[in-house]
DNA sequence: AACACTATCTATAACTC
DNA sequence: TGAGTTATAGATAGTGT
């Protein structure tokens, strides 16, 4: 949509990336408009860009339709729980492909911790401890996410073999 | 954008109105996600059709950011910190604190997954192989980002004690 | 009625000042 | 270097099936 095609990935040149970040924003606020105005739909949109900093557009309130999206939200996860439909599987992918996503996501922002925490070293020793714990926390989270994954891991195996190779399996994987 | 120029006012056609929305949302979550992966952006959106049914989109995920939102909102109505380093800092901590809740909805979303894959056990077998495919590829990213923060450990590690004391906690650590 | 098609309009990447 | 311009890629309104 530009003088030249774009790859879609990560814009490396920070200033680059912000002009891109200014314009497409821009535009996806104003095809968001367009789309409330011709179709009466409400939508809310939250945006954070690279630095943290929140952008938001919302018809006819950000806020509102938030809340409005809660409600159905709890609703039909109520209803999911005791209603079994076959498509459930390929949702079930596609939020593998989200998680996957998010964790790439994680990844980068951790290696930006690094590079603001060595920029910060020395500066604030007290609030360090409390950095510290928190990512102790953090670890420990992560790790708590790490097993609730082997157990999904263990599930798939169930429905795929006799249960009786389940266990060696589970056992060897715990040693690692 | 089509055959004909439209005005951007409401679409009277029940028929008309519906297909546009759904053309409109389509490209719109199209936009949304590629300006998350261009410029690293965290994006949420919901819309609500004229009859109410909901959709949304969200990198890395439409609850991780709207806490975010909610929180930096109430946040931003609170006294401002004017200390340029308590400031980057307490975005740090902030940003940690961000993370830590991403983890805490994967978490919930992975007790889902149990959930549903519980009642699919023995539905469809060549799908649990691209499923557990992906658990695997999911496990290992896991373990990548586990590392990370293991690294930013040490980065916070230096900052607060003479160098000589970090390298036995690191292999200590690493032993783990 | 959920697709595919395509002529046309719109968003925007690179450019300019 | 931020605001405006332009050439081009991308989105989509109307259409066909």
């Amino acid at each position: 949509m530009g003088r030249r095609k774009i790859e879609i990935a990560a814009v490396k040149d920070p200033n680059t990336r912000q002009v891109t970040f200014s314009k497409r924003r821009t535009g996806l606020f104003k095809k968001a408009n367009e789309l409330s105005i011709l179709c009466g739909a409400e939508i809310a949109i939250v945006v954070f860009s690279i630095g943290n900093r929140p952008y938001s557009f919302g018809h006819p309130g950000v806020d509102a339709v938030a809340a409005k999206f809660l409600r159905h939200e709890t609703k039909s996860n109520d209803v999911k729980q005791n209603n079994v439909e076959v498509g459930d599987i390929s949702r079930l992918n596609q939020q593998l492909l989200d998680i996957e996503a998010q964790i790439l996501v994680e990844e980068k922002k951790g290696l930006e911790h690094d590079q603001i925490l060595k920029q910060h070293q020395l500066s604030q020793p007290s609030q360090f401890k409390q950095l510290q714990d928190s990512y102790l926390e953090l670890q420990r989270r992560v790790k708590d996410y790490t097993d609730a994954i082997e157990v999904s891991e263990c599930l798939i195996l169930l429905a795929q073999q006799p249960v009786v190779e389940i266990t060696k399996q589970v056992k060897k994987r715990r040693k690692n």
